[in-house]
RNA sequence: GCGGCGGGCCGGAUGGCCGCUCCUGCCCCUUGUGGCAGGGGAGGAAAGUCCGGACUCCAGGAAGCAACGGCGCCGGGUAACGCCCGGCCGGGGAAACCCGAGGGAAAGCGCCACAGAGAAGAGACCGCUGUCGGCUGUCGCCGGCAGCAAGGGUGAAACGGUGGGGCAAGAGCCCACCGCGGGACGGGCAACCGGACCGGCACGGCAAGCCCCGCCGGGAGCAAUGCCGAAUAGGGACCUCAGAGGGCCUUCACGGGCCCGGGGAUGCUUCCUCCCAGAGGUCCGGGUUGGCAGCUAGAGCCUGCCGGUAACGGCAGGCCCAGAGGAAUGGCCAUCGAACCGCCUUCGGGCGGGGAACAGAAUCCGGCUUACAGGCCCGCCGCGCGC
RNA sequence: CGGGCUAUGGCGCAGUCUGGUUAGCGCGUCCGUCUGGGGGACGGAAGGUCGCAGGUUCAAAUCCUGCUAGCCCGA
């Protein structure tokens, strides 16, 4: 991206509640667990679409970090769907552990075209700004 | 050197850091959704799902008939094919070469619009010829009868073509050549090719219309199928096959054996083997939404030799080459880098920009078809120049 | 994995099985007339590579083959 002075990526700030750094990110699998996360809160970034929901208290799991991805065949042919998979996961590989929070679900879903070629680091930067948004958005709703 | 034709192959490279998945080995006070190390990890089309198989279930197999579907020059290859190879015939091209669903229209039915006189075993509109009559100075015109089908015209197609003889005018009426039909004989495994001689021409097209002939095909599909676990009340209602049969031998009896009969696929029928005294289906209610096998060693890949024009086959040696399951094979960076664009050029190239097509396994093979930036190699044809 | 349907003027549909004549119908569009104007009615007109590419045939929207796009079933 720039010349060869860019060394690394800005040192990650630590977050206020920074959790356990084992914590596990669980894929999420059941269609109803995808319609309920729809159904709850969203928000919209040019290069994906972050859907997240807090688990109710007697759903299992409760110190888990759950995450599914979504690329429907309106973002493309298997070509394109798959790498946008690949890629959204890769961004909530390196996010989530840090900027997710346990006893949620989130889902990614993919945008066609963009997804697949917008520039990494944004991407990454745009999903820590969404967390941030959505997890500050519940907080005054409550 | 230029233009063209055919075939084969490749389809970004190297390294670093961080991940995913499978296999193997080791480690553990954390036997876990664990850790460490090493190794494997998309394609020529993985695609479309258009053919052919393997495999599994419908109990296994063989045969006939009917229906339906597919295929269709000949020979070969193959497990098989609608694929491939070689050949034949027809068409295109100057050639290399390319294209062809290419059996049967003298078994039958059907169709051939419009135009045209006539469209299937047809026809006489304009015409041509003779003769008779009428008109007329003549050329000629009109009408009747008889003969003809050459010329004009229509059409996609008009019942051989060209030339000559012949005739009142004409016509395969006769002749030559070409075409067509038959064909002794010769060549070829065959499709087919050549063809002495004979026939005077009769036999239009469409079968990707019905059809006839020959060949092939039972159905369903890895969400097939088998096993384990968990859970539940192995619950309830209804329906189907059905006859829970008969005879004989043996035994005191229980039981056993044989024969007839019944059932066990998904058109009907026959035969052989095997199996059965229970099996199957629908609905309601409840539970589960897990795991394992199938699952990758195969019509496999590489090399060499041999057979064959070739497709391909045989033998020997070597190799192990993805196995996921909301679905792995990735992300980022660096260097090198093709197309393409700009500038310079001593036409060899140099400098800068730029950054890689179509596309991703889902049971597995053999084909076909379709998509594809660009590059490499081999062979052939034509033209030009030089020796 | 298996099976089916559709594609024709701007829109909705016929026609395809059984090939041929002007590819037709309704709505819409445009022009004109009636009205002071609008609406409406009447008269007239324009507009179609029949999804794409090959093939069969004298002739193809129609028959055959291969593609493309969209939709619907079943396991």
């Amino acid at each position: 991206m720039h010349g060869p002075s860019g060394t690394r990526e800005p040192v990650e700030r630590p977050a206020a509640p920074c959790p356990a750094a084992s914590i596990r990110v669980e894929r999420l699998k059941r269609r109803a667990d995808f319609l309920r996360a729809a159904r709850a809160q969203r928000r919209a970034t040019p290069g994906f679409i972050l859907q997240a929901r807090r688990r109710g208290e007697n759903e299992p799991d409760e110190g888990r970090i759950r995450v599914g991805f979504t690329a429907s065949k309106k973002v493309g042919g298997a070509v394109q769907r798959n790498r946008a998979k690949r890629r959204l996961r890769e961004i909530a590989r390196l996010e989530l552990p840090a900027h997710g929070r346990p006893g949620w679900d989130y889902v990614l879903v993919g945008r066609r075209e963009v997804t697949a070629s917008r520039d990494f680091a944004t991407m990454r930067e745009e999903l820590r700004r969404a967390l941030e948004a959505l997890h500050r958005n519940t907080r005054e709703g409550k």
